[in-house]
DNA sequence: ATCGGCAGGATTGTCGACAATCAGACTAAA
DNA sequence: TTTAGTCTGATTGTCGACAATCCTGCCGAT
């Protein structure tokens, strides 16, 4: 269900860099706090060089920032910066729907409406709890961009950029009441790609995606309001 | 004018990243070709650690694929690569200019026209030679990313998809007829932007790059038909 | 003859130590 | 008191060697 950086974690600068990234993403560390090669390296018990490995990693998915001589530190979360982020989803996950519109194989576009499906029943049991933040969300959006057989598009959305967007929905604690919105959003979505409808699987996400973008603007703007 | 990628280049690492990064680009190691970490710290005379940190970073701009356990290798140029790349750079730089449009200061936009009209003085008199493969062609470009301010896009375009297309280009010899034309386009562009029109902007560029597209499609169908 | 397993060699991943560079405190002069 | 400079401590960048893993060729069995 999930990019190439977790693959089975066959060497111990994977083992590390999950480690990393999920603290990272949980804000266990702090945004903003500098990262020091020895003390990390002390903790999960391993020399720098794998260490530095998965630091370079997470230089590229946007979650540190390095300055050569100066080590790395962890992003900060800014309203601008998650414009920006969304301003390049809602064109990225548009042009993945318009091209799995026309490279989604009936078998996979099928097996999504499946997952949809089970996906409701099982929601309306545990009514309205985690779909949009859990794995529901995730897996859609996933599978399209997988469906986009682009590997550039692919890399970029499912490497580069979505443990950034899944930092800033966890810190923000994004679980609110757009589940069932989002559900239904999903749905047409599905439907507009099995029509092979690229145009309107296109429009219908950017869609999608800008108003998940304005509900976690609110969410932050929020925040910033109470304090901090 | 140039990606984060060419920092006056302080470290090491650096350094050999630079002289690796020109070697591929130009072909001078063949694509496909297995990258043996021995043989190029030997060749450049340092030691593995800031050599595989240079690996790491041309992996990140797609111009290597590692594998765990079996090393790296130069990335094969492909038609279906090309289209996807292609794919994305015109949906991306559509984005960068509608942003551009709305946000370049007035005299960043009076910079670039000032630079066409030099351009195009400097050009007529050497008629027609290099314009498109050059630094004008690129800095264009390269200026109205920028121009987007947006970091994360500005960051995909110019630090990760920008030294393939340039590969592609240099192994393929673009430097074809399309000179005058690309400028006129060019021409088009700037001014919609100096009249804050984002949508003819992004129109204009994606039609430019479509055309782009097209030559260098022919030129490595061309080459695909003749053997190889 | 073909296939499966088994060394041998080479390559990648990791380690600990050294060198180069940077941040911060302290001193001294204006 | 402020500011420039220096020195010290710590951190990052680099090195050479070791360990783990993989690929190649060979051998024997079917």
């Amino acid at each position: 269900m999930n990019p190439a950086l977790q693959r089975p974690a066959v060497t111990a600068a994977d083992r590390v860099l999950q480690e990393l990234l999920r603290a990272i993403v949980a804000g266990e560390i702090a945004p903003g706090s500098k990262i020091s090669e020895p003390e990390l390296a002390k903790r999960f018990d391993l020399s720098r060089a794998p260490l530095r490995e998965a630091l370079a990693r997470l230089e590229r998915c946007h979650l540190l920032e390095r300055t050569p001589n100066a080590g790395a530190r962890v992003v900060k979360l800014s309203t601008e910066n998650l414009l920006s982020l969304y301003q390049l989803r809602e064109e990225l996950e548009g042009l993945a729907c318009r091209l799995a519109a026309s490279q989604m194989s009936d078998a996979e576009i099928r097996e999504m409406q499946d997952l949809l499906d089970q996906h409701l029943s099982s929601q309306r049991v545990r009514e309205g709890e985690s779909y949009y933040q859990e794995a529901g969300d995730l897996d859609f959006h996933y599978r399209i961009i997988l469906g986009s057989k682009n590997p550039y598009l692919i890399n970029i959305l499912t490497d580069e950029l979505y443990h950034l967007m899944r930092m800033y929905r966890v810190q923000l604690g994004m679980n609110g009441p757009r589940v069932s919105r989002a559900f239904d959003e999903h749905k047409a979505i599905i439907n507009a790609i099995a029509n092979r409808d690229g145009e309107l699987a296109d429009l219908l996400m950017r869609r999608h995606i800008a108003a998940s973008r304005r509900n976690i603007e609110h969410k932050l703007s929020e925040l910033e309001q109470q304090g901090n």
